[in-house]
DNA sequence: CGGGCTCTTGATGTCTCTCAACGGGCGTGG
DNA sequence: CCACGCCCGTTGAGAGACATCAAGAGCCCG
C-alpha cells in the first residue's frame, strides 16, 4: 500500500509517484486513450514509458500461470493517477509486463525509452529522478505485498481510501477538497487490487460508514473522520 | 512470488534479478556480515547498494503504522541470494526503507551511490542493466503481490520452493543438484515473506511430502516431483 | 546436561470467500 | 417517453481456509 503519511508516523514515508524532474521541459508527443481501453498489453515490445497528464489507468498483471489449462489468476497491481509513471515493469524485458487499462478518458505524454536513456545519461538531475521513481514503485509494491499479507480486510480499504485521498491531493489542478474522493475504479478494481472479494470491500466500505469514517454514496467518497479512517 | 519458469508458461518471463553487467570489472570493496547482523537498517541514510557475493540476506520492512502505539506490522519483503542486489528500496528518499538481516555468514560487494550514478552516465551498457535490475525488482514485488492476494497457502509454498531452486541455480559456483535446496531462513520467515503463520508453512511443507512433491528432513528440502509441484 | 529455539501436529475459532437474491443507474431501443 | 437489459453495488446465509492456542519433540550450543 502506499503512504498513508499519518502525523504518527515514526519514520519518514518516501513521496511515492515522484514527480519527473525536467521530463516538462521536453516536448514529449501526448497520445489519448479512450475509458476501457488499454494503452498496452502484457507481452508487448516496450517502446516508451509514459506519464498520466489526465484520467487515470489501472495496471493488470496476469500470474504465469504454471498449469495453465484453466483461468491465468490476475490482478490489478496499481493505479496510476496524474503525474503518475506507467510501463516501469518492462524495461527489464524490453516487454511490457501488464496490461494498463484507461479507467477514464486519458491523456498520456509518451517517452521513448530510445530517447530517455540517452537523456539520461546527459542530465544527473533526470537520471536521478528516473532511479528515484523507480525505486518508489519498489516500495510502493512492496508495501502492498505487506499489507495484502498482513492486514485484515477493513485495515486495507481504510488505507486504500487515505492513499488515494493523498495522491489526489498532489493534483494541483484539482480543486482543494481533499476530503472528497470520487473513486474512478469499481469494487471489484479495488478489491483485485486489495486481495478481496468485491462482496468485502462493498461491506467493509459499508462498515467504514456506519462507524462515522466515512460517507458514501455510489463511488463518491467523503471523508468524514480521518483520524479515525488512520486510527483503525 | 518469482518465477517458477515451467515448461508451460505462455508468457516469456522476466529474469529477475538480473546479473550487473561489468560491475565486477570494477574494483568495488567488499564487507563482511555475520549471521544475524544487519548489513542496514531502515531510516539510515543510504550510501551504497550491496551485490551479494556469498550468505543470503532477508529484507525486513515494517509498516509506516497509522495509530504506533502498538507492534509495528513488520514483513520479510525479500530474500536475496547470490548476486543479486540490496538497497534498491531506499534510492527514492535517499534513506533504507528496510532491514537487511544476513541470514548467514555473508560477503557483499559495496557500490556507492556517488560512484554508481555517473558511472551510469558514462557507460551506456551499465545503465542499463541498473534500470533493468530495478524494473525486475518492481515487477518481483508486483508478482509477490499478486500471490499473496490470490493464491491459496499450498501453491505459495510450493512456488516459494520452485523459486528458490531457481535462484540457486543461477550460482555457478554451487554444485549442481537443482533439486536439493537448503533453505537459509526458518519457517517465520518464510511465512512472513508468504503472509502466512509458521504453522501454516509448516503444514503445507508437510502436506507436499505426503503428496510425495518433495522430501524434507528440516531445512534440507529435495524437490521430487518438479511437475507435480508446479501443478499444484 | 540443560535451556532455548525451531519445527511439527492437533483442536478450536474466526475472518473472508462463495453462493444467492435484490435494487438502482444507465444506455439502448422500442 | 418508457421498457428492458446489463452492469454495478449491497446485503444475507453458509462454508472453508487459515489463524490462534496449545502441547510436545528434535536439535544446536553453551
Amino acid at each position: 500500500m502506499d503512504t498513508p503519511a499519518s502525523p504518527g508516523a515514526r519514520r519518514h514515508v518516501p513521496a511515492l509517484h515522484v514527480h519527473f524532474a525536467n521530463a516538462d521541459a521536453i516536448p514529449f508527443p501526448t497520445r489519448n486513450v479512450a475509458r476501457g481501453d488499454a494503452l498496452y498489453c502484457a507481452g508487448e515490445p516496450l517502446r516508451s514509458l509514459y506519464t498520466v497528464q489526465s484520467g487515470c489507468f489501472k495496471s493488470v498483471a496476469a500470474y504465469p500461470s504454471t498449469n495453465d489449462d484453466v483461468p491465468p489468476h490476475t490482478q490489478v497491481t496499481a493505479f496510476h493517477l496524474i503525474d503518475e509513471t506507467l510501463a516501469l515493469d518492462g524495461i527489464c524485458t524490453g516487454q511490457h509486463e501488464s496490461d494498463a487499462i484507461a479507467l477514464e478518458d486519458s491523456v498520456v505524454r509518451i517517452m521513448p525509452v530510445g530517447i530517455l536513456e540517452p537523456l539520461c545519461r546527459e542530465y544527473a538531475p533526470m537520471q536521478h529522478a528516473l532511479l528515484a521513481i523507480m525505486s518508489a514503485e519498489i516500495v510502493r509494491a512492496a508495501r502492498l505485498a505487506l499489507m495484502l499479507g498482513t492486514m485484515p480486510a477493513l485495515i486495507r480499504v481504510s488505507a486504500f481510501l487515505l492513499d488515494l485521498s493523498n495522491r489526489l491531493d498532489m493534483d494541483a489542478t484539482r480543486p482543494q477538497q481533499p476530503d472528497d474522493v470520487l473513486l474512478p475504479m469499481t469494487r471489484a478494481d479495488i478489491g483485485s487490487y486489495l486481495g478481496l472479494e468485491l462482496e468485502t470491500v462493498s461491506r467493509m466500505l459499508s462498515k467504514l460508514q456506519r462507524e462515522g469514517a466515512i460517507a458514501l454514496s455510489g463511488r463518491q467518497v467523503r471523508i468524514v473522520d480521518r483520524a479515525r479512517l488512520a486510527r483503525i
